[in-house]
DNA sequence: GTCTATATAGTGATAGAC
DNA sequence: GTCTATCACTATATAGAC
């Protein structure tokens, strides 16, 4: 009896972002996921042919969850209440301390990142550094806010400062697990 | 005629530092360095025999060179002053906006690190930190900075706003060469 | 010191049986 | 849908000739 297609497909999707989350892209494979999930690797390619794919889909997935949670900030707040709402989303993603925003992650690996799944990554950032720049100018013109008429250079110190800085801060904090894999 | 020893050391682990500035550790390969530095793989390990060798050997030379010229910081003057040099010895690491302060790159890395490699990326976070609280603890005591009577987690959350923020940065500011490798 | 040749294992990926 | 079997490729690493 062949499972759900979408319980088998979810699962890979969540545990894909969990692995990436903690060990970015070229260090996890398909084997990995294979025994969390609990399928064989070609059963995998079955939904996701391509690693590419299964990554893309992953950081898309993952984009459009924080975004939407972004997006639903009160507008009518003032600024420094969704700043700090803001901040409280990516804090919620950190959770135990080894896992961290999925494309602060692979931001590191931009380089060597597949094209497409690059360009996932730095469309998250530009719309996170786009909404950003309209609450900081929003401050600013509240008074609230001192932005010192440079909104788009703020907007990028600003999410820089607690964003990406969660993987080195993870490794000093604490010890990640002392069973962990070495190569 | 064999070319000189150092040089060809030398060259080899200038290589590797910018390579896992640029890729970080499981993205670059013997092959990699081969290719930049002009001698076989083999010949590599004849200086150093596993790569866990050479990129423990590249984080303690890039560690000491940093830490020589924080250390180096005139002692006598103001906190303020302090953290102001601090900020700009690791603007001098990211050059051209490739390149990124290579411990904060293999932070991402830390969970596949090996262990060695892991320990030496800690200890310079460390290092770091040790010298940012003292700064914190004085700038407090002469009243110019408030620390908010935390100077440990000020210290945390004030070396992590721009030395690991690096990577992502670099993810949004410029798009990394068009021709960049992807597997 | 540097090389060629090779070993071993892991990777992403394909073909095809059931 | 899930599997076994297999491929081509790359990785780190070793042995030994020169």
């Amino acid at each position: 009896m062949p499972m759900d297609k979408n319980t088998v497909r979810e699962a890979l999707l969540e545990h894909a972002q969990s692995l990436m989350m903690t060990r970015g892209y070229n260090d996890f494979s398909y084997r990995d996921l294979s025994e969390l999930v609990g399928v064989k690797t070609s059963s995998i390619r079955y939904y996701f042919p391509s690693k590419e794919d299964l990554a893309l889909e992953a950081v898309n997935a993952y984009s459009a969850d924080v975004m939407s949670t972004i997006y639903a900030i009160d507008s009518s707040a003032p600024a420094e209440k969704k700043l700090d709402r803001y901040a409280r989303q990516f804090g919620r993603i950190v959770g135990d301390g080894r896992r961290v925003c999925l494309c602060g992650m692979l931001a590191a690996e931009i380089e060597p990142l597949p094209e497409k799944v690059r360009e996932a990554v730095q469309s998250f950032f530009k719309a996170n550094e786009n909404w950003l720049m309209k609450v900081l100018a929003e401050g600013e013109a509240q008074d609230t806010l001192d932005a010192r008429g440079k909104p788009d250079a703020a907007a990028r110190s600003l999410y820089a400062a607690f964003l990406p800085g969660q993987p080195a801060r993870r490794a000093v904090v604490s010890n990640p697990r002392a069973s962990g894999r070495s190569r």
